[in-house]
DNA sequence: TCTGGGGTCCTGTAACCT
DNA sequence: TCTGAGGTTACAGGACCC
């Protein structure tokens, strides 16, 4: 356990980060589970972990394995299917809590968020101190633990989470910051994943130090101008980025995998129906319209395109989502190709109130829209699935069935 | 060992306009 | 009329994050 107090001098930014998310709300519910290993995942022969408990990743066992692996690895292990809305209840609350100290707080995920505390006075005392307070908080009211990162650019406080971890803070004042920086490696750093990395280890670049100590031209060479300054610039500890409440969303869509490869165009069809709706539903949910639609198709060999289309006006109407998507989709003839994944996505999101309906096509689409908005009803009162398009009714057990 | 689902951002290319 | 430069936008792909 991971803890240092002191003054924060200098440090008015917070990462706070939930333990094992997923798995610490379903050890919370089922005590039992308590100090066992318990993995959050899909269960099907294509389902990978989305979280895992400490005593499992003792094991090995990692976010984004497939479960059968993380099973061959942990016999042991409760392997449940997860109930995003408890967490989302649960992330809801604990951003909540967030927001009684600053107003400024930046949700990265639904586990995660930045606070920038400088304006909070001393009411909670300095930031190490508000990192306390918040921890307990969240404990108490939530029966999970999370770690704290205190330092004064973003970057150094979420790498400080990280290194806090498990139910942990970590303050980095400022002085401190290149001590605590350069020995890291450079796949510590944010922005660099495996490929980068690689990259970087060809350049004979181990440690941040490393990165720091090379001038910023190699870097825009390997890794082109914008990665190459930003990874410079954070090797020397500067991160100008503010923490920024309520950024808008920029897309929303739907994704699925198959149980087994597909090569029916008329499964996918109904695939490409059913998603374009979940989608249409949530732009109608949050309130936006979507000028762009693109669809993503995965090839049984795990390559992936991906194909987009810009709308005459923007719309968050599932039918229309699904009429683009599906011309997408037919102008690829990839009839008797094997695909394993489709999704449908809704971009470059313009707020529902501020675009004009398109009137041409009115009568129509406003029938449609109506009947859409029906359903959304229906759904919220007796149930996701309620009214569903009639060509979706019974397909819930075909074998293009996507995996859960 | 066989790779989920939700996103963001960057880059290269082509088309189009001036 | 032809050609090229340069800017903008749309699209496609890829890397990355949780």
């Amino acid at each position: 356990m991971a803890r240092e107090i002191g003054r924060a001098e200098g440090c008015t930014v917070l990462h706070v980060d939930m333990d094992a998310f997923f798995a610490s709300v379903e050890v919370c519910r089922r005590p039992e589970l308590a100090g066992t290993p318990v993995i959050v995942g899909g269960a099907g022969n294509r389902g990978v972990v989305t979280s895992a408990t400490y005593e499992a990743r003792r094991y090995g066992v990692h976010a984004a394995m497939p479960t059968a692996r993380a099973l061959r690895l942990c016999p042991t292990a409760t392997v449940l299917p997860g109930d995003m809305a408890l967490y989302a209840e649960v992330s809801r609350a604990v951003m909540a809590l967030f927001r009684s100290v600053t107003p400024l707080v930046e949700p990265l995920s639904m586990d995660e968020a930045f606070l920038d505390v400088a304006g909070t006075g001393r009411r909670l005392g300095d930031a190490a101190e508000i990192g306390e307070f918040l921890r307990a908080r969240v404990f108490d009211e939530q029966g999970i633990t999370c770690s704290v990162g205190v330092a004064g650019t973003k970057f150094v406080a979420k790498l400080a989470s990280t290194h806090a971890k498990p139910d942990g803070l970590l303050v980095v004042r400022p002085p401190e910051v290149m001590g605590f920086l350069h020995p890291l490696p450079v796949g510590a750093l944010w922005g660099v994943g495996p490929k980068t990395e690689e990259t970087l280890l060809r350049l004979g670049l181990r440690t941040v130090g490393d990165l720091a100590h090379v001038p910023a031209r190699t870097l825009q060479r390997a890794l082109g101008a914008a990665a190459g300054t930003h990874l410079h610039e954070l090797a020397w500890g500067r991160d100008p980025r503010r923490v920024v409440p309520d950024e808008p969303e920029r897309s929303t869509g739907a994704e699925e995998t198959f149980a087994t490869d597909v090569d029916d165009p008329r499964v996918v069809h109904r695939e490409l129906l059913r998603l374009a709706e979940r989608t249409a539903g949530r732009l109608r949910s949050t309130g936006w319209l979507a000028r762009t639609v693109s669809i993503k198709i995965r090839f049984a060999d795990f390559t992936t395109i991906t194909r987009s289309r810009t709308l005459g006006a923007p719309t968050d109407v599932g039918q229309e989502l699904y009429d683009t998507a599906r011309a997408l989709y037919d102008a690829l003839g990839l009839a008797r190709t094997r695909i394993r994944l489709v999704g449908v996505r809704a971009e470059r999101l313009v707020p529902a109130g501020s675009a004009p309906r398109q009137l041409e096509l009115g009568a129509r689409e406003h029938g449609r829209r109506e009947a859409e908005l029906a359903a959304d009803r229906a759904a919220r009162r007796f149930g996701a699935g309620a009214v569903r398009p009639a060509t979706l009714l019974g397909s819930s057990g075909g074998s293009g069935r996507p995996a859960r």
